[in-house]
DNA sequence: AGTTTTCAGTTAAACGTTTAACCCATTGGT
DNA sequence: ACCAATGGGTTAAACGTTTAACTGAAAACT
């Protein structure tokens, strides 16, 4: 069978114990018996068994990792591109990850996930709105938590979230900046809190700027805050006879749609009507004109979210920390100058 | 602390043992006392520790997942589809999937992934190609191992493959169909099996319709097989008067290279030239054409290779089966009937 | 010199399961 | 009536660590 803690120990002419002890970097080891066992170690290329670890102190090496299932399967990979960024902060912290989802409508009295009732995660990371009986239901195991873009209405903890609002303001100020006066704001789903606050981002910018909001040019009830969304916005909006020159849409996706409308009535982007998104999609630079948007570092929130786990885990009763990830604009072909002929 | 077989044990007048044997459903209990025991279970909601079980039975309810480091930090999210469409089958079979990655120039004698040397895996899927010396480290081990798009030189393994000629043959086809009988095609990385295997496709197709093979144009030494790879090729292609009327790409990135350079070109897709491509990356719907494709199911590829894996787990001498994965054809507007105006 | 500290390591229990070996009652066969 | 077989459970060892409590020797105080 595979090497053990006792071959060591007999190899080093300590007891097991012993070698323990020199593993977890125990002080009362004199330097002598440390390197005869690190030398034994080396030579029988030892390596402790995470089970046997995992059952007497309780640290499985594990961080859960929980999405809402219709946020794993959807077609765009939001959620995902973070988790693939916990991975990675994981490697160097020598974690493993464990995914899994929850059903959209948890309730109370499910059952939690597996890696919870079999005590096989050290914390959990929670991307995305989750059921709140869910993170009742977690609560009273006493796990660390961290929340990845939602927080919930109650308890406190550790977040990591987008600067919604910063990202609202730059998109706006980028087209007040290029001379737009008459700037429409496009979004569904409008109670979702990143939503809200990008139109309250949108709002601020405007004011600032001295132009006072017209609520005939802020479109917030789309079914969806998807392609079809913006699609359909895109049309009300051109219903009757506008002086926009600009659009920010709430996201990529719907930008995406009101792209395909603007074609399809022969409005020219970026001449005729600059255009907005959010997100930064893959997708963007396949489109023509390619979408200006604003870059929300998705991988990047996965690995701060890793790294405030682990530091929570270090250090049990610190004080939940959020933070609060910065938006970049990118500017691309889809925006232009008032007028201009580019 | 948590609840343990021992209190169910006590509930139920019985002893741990009998416990350990109604959950594993082993037949000398008689139906009372199992129904007894399931009952103490559902009241005190027991679940099994993980660590515990794994100490013993070696069974850790770990999957690994091996990815080269450069695959899996691509932006190209190939073999992140694999992993996830793995994550999802896992779920159902009750595993987690551990996942790492390694170095490209792995070498022999490198440390094995730590999920093998804390022996917390009970089998490892690969996916891509993977260094050979890695492959070797781990067969000393004796895990089971899975391949997915990738078939090691030596040893006998499940593995799960596209049917890359297959979709060669069909996009040739497709094209050779819509009349077109001056067919590119272009490539770069030409030793690497799938594409290989892509370019072999697309001879048999134009074999079979009696149309010799015209190496002027059949470009296989771009750079990479990349959008940059696929404009370059594409000004080679088009350098000296040609009359190529489709052009087939081993890939959809290069497709999008081509597509850039023909519009830069004033050539127009597909009146002019019809293009397809292959893989089906989200990005070719935004196209202008959208491109017609052979569609890579890679969630798939990775459910498949996960139900290699439970079988081979379930049935250690089971003589490893190799899945060929279909492609799927997906005309969109970048192929059309040679000299239509549509 | 006697007592206390410190140092360096060992002993042994504990973690929560699984499972081979065992045991005791019945039942069945002759 | 005796023995073997069967059914239904229990006992106890084992899995590979960690860690609190202990030990014995040497060093450091009074």
């Amino acid at each position: 069978m595979a090497i053990t803690i006792k071959d060591v120990a007999r190899r080093a002419n300590v007891s097991p114990a012993t070698v323990s002890l020199v593993i977890h970097k125990h002080k009362r080891i004199s330097d002598s018996t440390r390197a005869r066992v690190l030398q034994a170690i080396k030579e029988l290329n030892y390596h402790p068994s995470r089970s046997a670890r995992g059952l007497v102190s309780k640290q499985s090496g594990n961080i859960g990792f929980i999405l809402r299932d219709d946020h794993f399967s959807r077609s765009e990979p939001f959620y995902t591109r973070v988790f693939l960024g916990t991975e990675f902060q994981a490697r160097d912290d020598e974690y493993y990850i464990l995914l899994t989802t929850v059903s959209s409508n948890f309730q109370k009295g499910d059952p939690l996930p597996r890696f919870v009732l079999e005590r096989n995660v050290e914390g959990i990371i929670l991307a995305g709105k989750v059921p709140l009986p869910l993170i009742e239901g977690l609560a009273t195991h006493d796990i660390p938590l961290v929340f990845v873009d939602y927080y919930p209405p109650t308890g406190e903890y550790p977040a990591v979230m987008i600067d919604n609002i910063s990202g609202g303001v730059q998109a706006t100020s980028h087209l007040l900046e290029l001379g737009h006066r008459r700037i429409a704001f496009v979004a569904g789903d409008i109670d979702h809190p990143s939503i809200t606050e990008r139109f309250q981002g949108y709002k601020i910018a405007l004011e600032k700027a001295g132009i006072s909001i017209d609520t005939s040019i802020t479109i917030t009830d789309a079914p969806l805050p998807d392609r079809k969304g913006g699609y359909e916005a895109a049309k009300k909006l051109f219903r009757k006879k506008t002086d926009v020159t600009a659009i920010f849409t709430c996201n990529d996706a719907m930008a995406i749609g009101v792209m395909q409308y603007l074609k399809e009535q022969k409005i020219k982007v970026p001449t005729q009507i600059s255009l907005i998104g959010f997100d930064d999609l893959e997708a963007n630079l396949m489109m023509d004109p390619p979408l200006s948007t604003l870059r929300v570092p998705k991988e990047d929130m996965g690995i701060q979210a890793m790294r405030l786990m682990v530091e929570s885990l270090q250090n049990q009763k610190m004080i939940p920390k959020k933070i609060l990830i910065p938006v970049q604009l990118i500017a691309r072909g889809s925006t232009c100058k008032l007028n201009s002929d580019t």
